[in-house]
RNA sequence: CGGGGCGUAGCUCAGCUUGGUAGAGCGCUUGCUUCGGGAGCAAGAGGUCGCAGGUUCGAAUCCUGUCGCCCCGACCA
């Protein structure tokens, strides 16, 4: 490719509104363009990127032994009545209708659809195990998309579904997909990390995500500091200690609190710890009531696992103000387990301290000095809070550190949730019919590349890995109004380039050398040749690699740069 | 969907308080000079000030409505 053909539409001012680092540097790179809230134009550049990470995507999913097909991104709303997923996915899923007033719904997922053609064309256990995926654009309606390609409402994803006879084949092949992403992730060049996952609203049991770590990212990821464990705060758990509580000393007694109402004042009117005091939430129950949930002071909690409890209503909703007041006879300040109107369920945390500090359950007043099963009863325990930096390892091994991440790959073992729901059967050996196991497998290719260089770029740009860069090589000659020579070696290394087969781009805009050099840096081109009358002198090229500080010379020749390649 | 803010040249913004000829920088075009880290000079092109209505002799400016966009807020590749 030659500049003086490619539109750059590089620009050195930073664009407003555009707030994280992949984002700015996107858009002065010339990569894209906004077009509305969430919706951008790929332009040239940014679509070869786009492009690269999908090739990537594309060859290991075909060596997994997936098969790539494409369907409709606009789907009748009967296929998403039959999941139940028309009532469920809400505003989130962009609905419209046709001529004929027939409602259809803009892709935002594709488990109805795949589902409904296996349903069609699978007919016998003979064709299973199988494993479909496409890469295709899909809407999103978010309620605040933001960070350009990073969270658009219209994005490019591979999706992949895998359909089975038993649970065996679907554990097979999740860890089979789990595999594949672990080389797309690595060949991309990014700096990931596989963590357990809870599986949101899609459905289904086992699931991972894929992350790239990022100051940016938008999940915090709880990693054990010496073993393997690593979660999603959101699906990190926590465990009981194990001790027992320890033995009461202090009685129990009254302390007046007039206006002291969350932890923090307590804590500091009180002068005890955070750690030394418990919190009573109060959310609606499974059975329609209301429910106590309490935690240590300085914890906070898990919405995800309360919902999860079979006592708890799910989806998580907490209590009304007005009902928790109604209920205990004081503001929702002053709440504790002692003399509670209902039953309450501790985090493990606050079950294992004693002489703790709660609400006295009376306006302006707690309590000191209590203790689970003296004061009150013992209450029921489960896994209830956000994990915190420092805390135990799950697995045992170290503490736990916080991270973040750009969500990127999302894998799931979905079991029959939409085989059931949409009555897909096969037939099995016996000409019985069998409701197949399903897994699902995505990869925001789009965020990829904005994640990628979240964790790959200078003061002066991008700085692309070799396998996704636009380019590989750029062959910059500089001097040209007064050189033929540099230009003519330019030329002639840029052919030779092509003809090695390497991506490589000249810029022959006749520019002075600074702009030149600002455009190869904001870019991101991995190598760059620079080509002057000094160096010819020598017969030599300047090599520099994006990364490096410095250029250095080598010899004129196409061979030396192609070593330089690697 | 709630709370806050912004719509003026391709981009970044000033002008609005106190109504009266629409501006700057970057970018773009042309010419001359310059040429190893975003050059200088000169000349030029480019905007019905988001849209609609109202007030006024007169509206980018005041009022009303509307649309779009951005930021902060309990779940997504």
């Amino acid at each position: 490719m030659r500049l003086s053909r490619f539109p750059l539409s590089t620009t050195k001012e930073t664009p407003a509104d555009a707030e994280i680092i992949s984002h700015r540097l996107m858009l002065r790179a010339g990569l894209i363009r906004k077009l509305g809230a969430g919706l951008y134009t790929w332009m040239p550049l940014g679509l070869r990127v786009m492009r690269k990470v999908e090739t990537i995507v594309r060859e290991e999913m075909n060596r997994a032994g997936a098969l790539e097909l494409l369907m409709p991104t606009v789907q009748p709303a009967e296929l998403w009545q039959e999941s139940g997923r028309w009532n469920v996915m809400g505003d989130e899923m962009l609905r419209f209708k046709d001529r004929h007033k027939n409602d259809f719904a803009y892709s935002p997922t594709a488990e109805e659809a795949v589902t409904s053609h296996v349903r069609q064309d699978i007919r016998s256990y003979k064709q299973l195990p199988i494993n479909y995926y496409q890469i295709q654009t899909k809407f999103r309606d978010e309620r605040r998309p933001r960070f350009g390609v990073m969270r658009a409402r219209e994005f490019v994803m591979k999706d992949a579904y895998s359909f089975h006879m038993d649970m065996d084949s679907l554990v097979a092949e999740y860890y089979n997909m789990r595999a594949a992403y672990t080389r797309i992730f690595t060949r991309i060049g990014a700096d990931f990390r596989a963590v357990q996952a809870d599986s949101g609203n899609i459905g289904g049991a086992a699931s991972e995500e894929f992350h790239i770590l990022a100051g940016a990212g938008e999940d915090l990821l709880a990693v054990s500091t010496e073993g393997d464990y690593a979660a999603n705060v959101e699906a990190a758990i926590t465990r009981a200690s194990g001790l027992p509580a320890p033995a009461p000393i202090a009685a129990m007694e009254t302390v007046s609190t007039p206006g002291q109402k969350t932890c923090e004042q307590v804590s500091k009117f009180m002068n005890v710890p955070l750690t030394g005091k418990v919190k009573l939430l109060v959310a609606k129950a499974a059975d329609g009531g209301l429910i106590g949930i309490a935690l240590r002071g300085d914890h906070e909690l898990n919405e995800i696992k309360a919902a999860k409890h079979p006592k708890i209503a799910s989806p998580f909703e907490m209590a009304k103000i007005e009902d928790v007041q109604a209920g205990f006879g004081c503001e929702v300040g002053y709440l504790g387990p002692v003399k509670c109107p209902i039953e309450v369920i501790a985090d493990y945390a606050a079950a294992e301290i004693g002489d703790f500090v709660c609400g006295a359950n009376e306006n302006n007043a707690h309590l000191k000095g209590v203790n689970w099963g003296r004061d009150c009863a013992e209450p029921e325990t489960a896994d209830l809070r956000t994990i915190v930096e420092g805390d135990p390892s799950p697995d045992g091994k170290g503490t736990i550190k916080l991270l973040r991440g750009i969500e990127g790959g999302h894998i799931f073992q979905l079991g029959q949730k939409y085989t059931k729901a949409m009555n897909l059967t096969v037939l099995d050996e016996k000409g019985e019919a069998v409701t197949p196991q399903m897994g699902c497998y995505g990869i925001g290719v789009s965020r990829m590349v904005a994640a990628v260089i979240e964790q790959s770029f200078d003061a002066n740009g991008i700085i692309w890995p070799d396998a996704i860069a636009p380019f590989r090589v750029i062959v910059t000659p500089i001097g040209t109004d007064k050189s033929q020579a540099a230009k003519d070696a330019a030329e002639k290394l840029y052919a030779d380039l092509i003809a090695a087969g390497v991506e490589a781009v000249l810029d022959d805009r006749g520019l002075r050398p600074g702009p030149m050099f600002a455009d190869a840096d904001l870019i991101g081109i991995p190598h760059r040749i620079v080509i002057g009358d000094k160096g010819l002198a020598n017969s030599q090229f300047e090599y520099k690699h994006r990364r490096a500080e410095k250029a250095e010379m080598i010899a004129a020749t196409v061979a030396a740069v192609l070593a330089k390649l690697g």
